[in-house]
DNA sequence: TGTACATCAGTGAACGCGCGTTCACTGATGTAC
DNA sequence: TGTACATCAGTGAACGCGCGTTCACTGATGTAC
């Protein structure tokens, strides 16, 4: 368990900076071991190079340290989305699979950071929290805002290719919820069983999922 | 932590019914904390009441013991299964709606115990092992070819939809990829966010996905 | 039929480890006078 | 301009805990003679 070169110290009315490194250092451990488990008090303070004892200046518990490293991850979810989405160009089908595949792709590249995002057991917990103390994180805001918000964007892409006659869909949320619930599945089963399934070429897959459950109708392409 | 009352030793002979007792006794420690990072040996040892190091005679290592659970498991869910399915009657696409609503019921029912067939990081670990070693687990078959099993039979299934005509499916395989994709997604979403979605009635959903997944003829019904 | 023995099915104590958390502390730096 | 002091940003040692794993052992029961 090699330590981290000790860090130097910040200057007087910087030290809130510390709080960004032991979030970054969480999510290094996340991303080594692939898991959360390894976001210990010990293990982060390795990582960061400083004593354990000094992350309760800036964190009252692990389980804070992983709600801050959540609603990073959700923001770097959230903006591969955008990319992917206005870099498909103007047509609405486009850009919904654009932000489709962008969103398995970072699940895929990430398949760390993206799990810790849906694991039962960390939201289970958050459950337990009292509704006075949401998990605010020194990021902003909660991370089931941002979720939502990426959600969001999914109902107003499909909303979109309804407005110009592409999409049949009747009810925009309903079938943007089995759109998200394909897409994680998606990337959650391909993670877990990555080696071990024939599993289809990922953006041709994507793209077939999201024209069927978003009603795109079949005339058009 | 309490710990169960002393366990009656086994007659000679019998010595491997504590086998058993050992995964039923991480069954019950899974179940009751919602993961399998709860299954230590000495957790094990306490709720089977025996001393931990007996646990050795049985099982190599606390991995052991969560494959043989996991094989368990996996029994469980295509019990389930084949029992929705044939409960529905002998319509193919009821067959194929009862299996895939009974398999999307228990992940909902039993969350724990599904968690931890698709856990990222133990299906990880297994590539690590040797193809020596295929965490053969005193149950018989290793947890994989069971996992088999439960995807045959929705290929099964939507084949026999094609088969009466009722299914446009010109790639079965690919079609019933998109449908397991979907009904995991749908698992483990909801178990993730259960109460911070407004989720639509499960089996209705479920109905859904696979008609459109599976490319259920509309005309029929 | 009796008895010595082998085997089976475990036990109990002990080890070293990493963990969260506490406590008193240190040493640089800005600020009031 | 000098200096005492308060504050900030941490540190280091120590605690008790649960963990995996080892080791020598125990005591019931079947079996060979």
């Amino acid at each position: 368990m090699e330590t981290a070169p000790r860090r130097q110290r910040n200057a007087r009315g910087q030290g809130s900076r510390l709080t960004g490194d032991i979030v970054s250092g969480a999510l290094a451990l996340i991303e080594r071991t692939g898991s959360d488990e390894a976001v210990t008090l010990r293990a982060v303070a390795r990582e960061v190079g400083i004593a354990a004892p000094s992350i309760y200046a800036h964190f009252a518990d692990r389980e804070a340290i992983v709600a801050a490293a959540v609603t990073r991850i959700f923001d770097e979810l959230a903006a591969a989305i955008i990319r992917g989405r206005d870099l498909a160009g103007d047509d609405p089908v486009d850009r919904l699979i654009g932000g489709c595949e962008a969103y398995v792709g970072f699940g895929l590249a990430h398949p760390a950071r993206y799990g810790v995002l849906f694991s039962a057991r960390r939201m289970a917990g958050q459950d337990y929290r009292p509704a006075s103390a949401p998990a605010p994180g020194p990021g902003g805001r909660p991370a089931l805002a941002v979720g939502a918000e990426a959600f969001a964007l999914l109902v107003d892409a499909i909303e979109a290719c309804v407005t110009t006659g592409v999409s049949g869909s009747t009810d925009v949320v309903a079938d943007a919820t089995a759109v998200w619930v394909a897409l994680h599945g998606t990337v959650s089963l391909r993670t877990s069983l990555s080696g071990r399934f024939p599993w289809p070429e990922p953006a041709e897959f994507v793209r077939g999922l999201v024209l069927t459950l978003a009603r795109i109708t079949p005339v058009r392409r």
